[in-house]
DNA sequence: TCTCAATACTTTGAGATCGAAGCTTTGATG
DNA sequence: CATCAAAGCTTCGATCTCAAAGTATTGAGA
């Protein structure tokens, strides 16, 4: 029966079962299902990005600009904790969105030390455009799933997350 | 009620419904979810994997062998499926390990195409080494979800990666 | 006001990963 | 048995990310 399941996780528990019958690979396999669903999800939410145009790494920062509201600003350190990136992340996606034309560093004379990030025209429009076609991919991709099993879902990755 | 709540996503949530009311961010914050809770996972295991003297990568490729059971050797290009990792990842991976010592090139005289990769003695141990402290840590992680949740989880995830 | 530790970003260097291009080997086909 | 397309790994060049080092600015305390 599970040994001829196609499904790799459970063909990773029963080599694990083969070898070491006594390892325990229940949560192993749990972290493995994490790990795999979210990389095919993220895949194939990026080729999607990538045909509109754009791609994760800029969509994280500019839906981030654009869900603070008016005036769409935010310091550079506080987009770093907001995208779980390191601060030279920060610093190469602003320079490359940037040049795209997206954003803007403003200078604030009376703070020299940092220097605001904040959406261009282009990137506010930019940013909305590629949100309202997220959320359909995303919607597409959870719609496997039922209402009840979304919940739960969510509130599962939610304690994993907050432990 | 909601617009105090910590949770991350529930802010990225409120903040949308403030900036585009019409947005349906549900199955937004489901993907939204998956990514942070994986990354918060991950890097506490890849954390412990280094205080073990190992890393994610080296222990996808020695606990792939392993599991196999003797004699502990893979084509590269299983390999690869197998981790989900692309052919001159799976080089550059081989290539590391061999310098440690803990895989070996093999070649087949009657199939010089391809070179398997063999696990050598002191990788035997260390990926079960790895595995049973892998196992302890994992079990941690999902021991703040009863039993049942983590069945539903690993089902969700599951329809997700299948569907 | 002067000093200097803390804050905050940027630069640098190293390492990982990818796709494309490059090599060698294999096996099917005439 | 000669040819050549396909299989399979490696190299190359580009890009991303991080931590550490570097630079500029601020503000607290002497």
């Amino acid at each position: 029966m599970r040994s001829v399941d196609s499904d790799p996780i459970v063909r990773l528990q029963d080599e694990w079962r083969h070898e070491l019958p006594d390892l325990d690979t229940h949560a192993m396999a749990t972290v493995a299902r994490l790990n795999r669903t979210r990389a095919m999800v993220m895949r194939e939410i990026e080729t999607e990005l990538v045909a509109a145009g754009s791609s994760l790494a800029d969509f994280d920062v500019l839906a981030t600009l654009r869900r603070q509201g008016p005036p769409y600003r935010m310091k550079p350190s506080t987009l770093a904790r907001a995208i779980m990136l390191s601060a030279s992340g920060v610093t190469s996606r602003i320079d490359h969105l940037e040049r795209s034309g997206l954003v803007e560093r403003v200078h604030d004379p009376t703070n020299r030390r940092t220097a605001p990030v904040v959406l261009t025209e282009r990137g506010i429009a930019e940013a909305e455009r590629l949100a309202r076609g997220l959320v359909e991919i995303e919607e597409r991709i959870m719609s496997s799933l039922t209402a009840r099993q979304r919940q739960t879902l969510d509130a599962s990755l939610a304690t994993l997350a907050t432990r």
